[in-house]
DNA sequence: CTGTTAGCGCCTTCAA
DNA sequence: TTGAAGGCGCTAACAG
């Protein structure tokens, strides 16, 4: 491995000229001897070590965001969002799947603090459990007592910059609109009760339609994926209208109704929440929630990195996309 | 920031032994010391600094990735299953997104050369470029002469191990299957021409056509995403089976028939490459040639980490699965 | 503008 | 088994 010493040795100058040309300073050095050096670096094939460097410099130039599933649209839009503007920033990015173990989730906060990055940005639901979460903050806790920055996507449990999709708010929208069809029996595909993001978004519309003087409706608790939405369609009973509380479980839904010859939405409609990108050419077209994903990984990016002393807590509204997989009750 | 020595300090021993204890040593240390050591480590709130590990070692933990686009699942699926295999190695995971951009995939390899990453896996076509090409070629030669370890995921273009798809098998196999059903006037949704990966699929498939003595198709050219597919089929004259080769621009497509009354499979039969899972559920479901991605992106890193002095070259065959969008010719 | 010289935090011989 | 000390590659004062 060539060193900057090898350089400066080869373009015949210090350590110290060598480095400020070749990694940012600020500070000024010769044309002669800047040549020199950058012909020397070119011909030995140098690079940074960028270990060295982070000791050095006690600081490191990488962010981590940890989401819980990579394959999931969800999580892809919005660490997507996110590498986009570590982009912009100059930032390397380190991406950690924890696939929905809350345990891997704090080892990953560790991992990162041990790697000093600048940043850390944790996407995904909570879960309600008051053990895990506090191991959890003290985790981040001790990270952000050395210098370390926090975000997270999802709820406000953790003390950190957040941006909070207002899951209950968006769902309770979703109720009204769907009643306003003229739906009055209603199904919700819950996915797992100790998700928070699946609670609320059940929560909310559940509290909607009381408010509207309508009947509870039916909650089927199951798995937050396809599969999950899939198998809690099975046991729908004779709503005319079913919630899944994220797309990629509407779409499970849909699945299974397809398959047992219930039509969508002349049998029963279906709505979820999200509008995933990648859903958007599903027929039929999914009713939903549409969450500016993308700028919602950006944002809690510049939070994380932003000065914010007190915590900011950040709301990003939903908004209703009434599309064919819901009809109009005569 | 706590330091080793801090710990040490506070237990009443060496840095040495401190070392040992918490950063795993092949060297023993007594109980007592090994005990106080722990105890004080976590009384601080200890977290080594990799950085300085690193450094020290030589050899750092992480890996890298570069991909396309993360938020198209061939990549998302590809990166997840590489990432499954860096957690079981305990690898972390460094991933950069090009954006399609060749240009940020050699700065890429550049970072994670200075960053002295374990291994960089390439996911993703190459362009028919010979220039670029011999750039990341270069870079890549320069990252292994220092010891990096290099895999790709695509063509076998830049001399380092190679997880390869079959794609001109995969796609004249699927010409063949399609043409049994009874299909003469093909169209190719062939992406854009100089993405080798899309070159390829085109070129099977007609060539595949060819020996089976029927007329050319006509290959329409344009962006490998959904919406290159969408503007493609717009464009397709009166074949009575279209090809796009991948599922995210035949999804296109089907929706740019959808919206023009055109019905599939009646009125015009579609199929893609790749298979992917989130568009399983799509209507009508789309024939396609499944691609083994996760385990493609599990056995790269394999390739990268294991010792194959001279660079592995490993086919991977796509399997034709027929489905609703085509229909047989009476 | 350029060179000298301490560290940055940790690992690892080498002695004891 | 334990400790002392040099060095990993680079940065950032501090001198000149």
């Amino acid at each position: 491995m060539v060193t900057l010493e090898d350089v400066a040795r080869q373009a015949g100058v210090s350590l110290a000229t060598a480095s400020r040309v070749l990694n940012g300073s600020t500070r000024q050095v010769g044309a002669a001897l800047r040549a020199r050096v950058e012909q020397a670096a070119d011909e030995l094939g140098y690079r940074a070590n960028i270990a060295a460097q982070t000791l050095a410099r006690g600081a490191s130039n990488v962010i981590g965001i940890v989401v819980h599933d990579l394959t999931d649209p969800y999580f892809a839009a919005l660490a997507d969002g996110a590498m986009r503007a570590a982009a912009t920033e100059g930032l390397l990015v380190m991406v950690g799947t924890t696939h929905r173990d809350p345990e891997q989730e704090i080892a990953y906060v560790a991992t990162l603090n041990a790697q000093r990055v600048r940043a850390v940005l944790l996407v995904g639901s909570r879960v309600a459990d008051p053990a895990v979460t506090g191991r959890l903050r003290d985790e981040l806790a001790r990270y952000q007592a050395g210098g370390g920055r926090a975000a997270c996507v999802g709820q406000d449990l953790l003390g950190v910059d957040t941006v909070a999709p207002a899951n209950r708010q968006g769902a309770a929208e979703l109720a009204r609109a769907l009643a306003g069809l003229g739906h009055t029996r209603f199904a919700v595909l819950a996915g797992p009760p100790h998700l928070v993001t699946a609670a609320d978004r059940c929560a909310g519309f559940v509290e909607a339609l009381e408010e509207l003087g309508l009947p509870a409706p039916q909650v089927i608790h199951g798995p937050f994926d396809r599969d999950g939405g899939y198998a809690a369609a099975s046991q729908a009973g004779d709503a005319t209208c079913v919630f899944a509380v994220n797309d990629v479980m509407a779409v499970g839904a849909l699945a299974a109704y397809r398959e047992r010859g219930v039509r969508v939405p002349d049998d029963v409609s279906v709505a979820g929440f999200d509008d995933i990108v990648t859903l958007r050419d599903h027929v039929p077209a999914l009713t939903t929630v549409r969450l500016p994903l993308k700028d919602m990984g950006a944002r809690a990016l510049e939070l994380a990195l932003g000065e914010g002393d007190p915590a900011v807590v950040e709301q990003v509204a939903g908004e209703v996309v009434l599309r064919e997989s819901v009809r109009r009750m005569t």
